[in-house]
DNA sequence: CAGTATATGTCACTTAGTGACATATAAAAT
DNA sequence: ATTTTATATGTCACTAAGTGACATATACTG
């Protein structure tokens, strides 16, 4: 664990920056230079930080991913999943800079199609993601992380959060469908819903205070 | 469609040779033109038939993943999954070549953990396999290929072959786990089953004479 | 057999990425 | 307060990855 809030901070920036670019003049069209000028710091640097160009957006995918992580494990275990997103998801919800990052998401899954590069990238974050959901999961549900049905279920979940993602991505940047976000947050827990091999998404074992009493969802 | 026969092969040698070097010394220790030299070829044609190192190997994938779905193109439709895998899948059911190339194949995923750059090259290939899933799945249940139901379905199956793939790859190479054929069928057929999220691994929609008898699997 | 398309070889070149060492900065130890 | 110590970055020379341009071989087409 490197824990330098300074180093992961330069890194996200750098990430932003190439991004920004990779949109702006395509992958292929941007060098290891352009990144590390945009933002200021040596060639080396970014070399540093990112073991390929293409995987320099990495971190960006995986900032997004984590603020979801992140309300997953607050997850009240008497809450049925469409009430969290419904509670918990929104671009009112969220501070600028996120909602900018989550743009630029959004824009880069759009190019997927065309960019090879990138979709490796996103692979890779959504594997990342999966290993998030396998934790979730199976603390969760009371079983190991290394139990095949948690790690099944974690792979079909993130292959719709996935989906969902793609999905709603292309439908707003390249056919300018606007989607309310009450829509999208139901899309995404109906599908995840379908996905998931493993019922999680219901309230689960709801935990009983020794006196026999229900323990509130917000312990 | 680039449909030269002789080009496809020359392209699947190479991607052998990489994944063997891959796996003797690693993906950092082989260079292009330790593929080149290994295959007999000029470096350069390396570079004509992959955009990078890691994806040498993605050929060889896509090449098993390819026999899988020629399998699962051929399925009539009054079959089982069960039933089919039990029928067609098996090391006695294979030419010696392909044979090699599964075991490549499962060395390889038991590298994954260590190796990045050749998760990337998997994901990127299990995408395709998606793609052909998408289609199965579509002609399977009459839908169109850009119904999002069916895109979710192929992507939660997908997922489940893969997890399956990895983790039998990983219990036979490094814990030296030997499971029999049946059993690893069975599993497959298991997780795929319980990762769709539409019906198609029972027999479906079975098709009916004008007479109104059944038509029979074979046509 | 001439003509055309495609795959590969050769080689100079650009861009991606690393190794080694110097410098800055900030926290920890004295 | 100052000296360690650790970590992030800068500088620069270098290796490896990957491309462009042109020549040659091989194979299909009329």
């Amino acid at each position: 664990m490197s824990r330098s809030l300074a180093r992961e901070n330069t890194r996200l920036e750098l990430s932003r920056h190439a991004a920004r670019l990779f949109l702006e003049r395509g992958v292929s069209d941007t060098s290891g230079d352009d990144i590390a000028a945009a933002a200021g710091v040596a060639t080396r640097t970014v070399w540093r930080h990112f073991r390929s160009k293409e995987s320099a957006v990495e971190p960006l995918f995986a900032h997004s991913s984590l603020r979801f992580a992140a309300i997953l494990r607050r997850w009240p275990r008497d809450v049925a999943i469409e009430d969290l997103f419904h509670s918990t998801l929104g671009p009112d919800k969220m501070a600028p800079q996120d909602l900018a990052d989550d743009i630029l998401v959004v824009r880069l899954l759009a190019r997927l199609p065309e960019e090879p590069a990138l979709r490796a990238a996103w692979l890779m974050s959504c594997h990342i993601g999966e290993e998030q959901l396998i934790e979730l999961i199976a603390e969760r549900l009371d079983r190991p992380q290394g139990d095949f049905d948690v790690r099944l279920c974690a792979a079909t979940v993130m292959a719709a959060i996935r989906i969902v993602d793609e999905t709603v991505s292309l439908a707003a940047v390249k056919y300018g469908l606007k989607t309310t976000t009450a829509e999208v947050n139901e899309h995404l827990a109906q599908a995840i819903r379908k996905a998931s091999t493993l019922p999680f998404c219901d309230p689960v074992t709801p935990r009983i205070w020794p006196d026999g009493k229900l323990m509130p969802a917000s312990v």
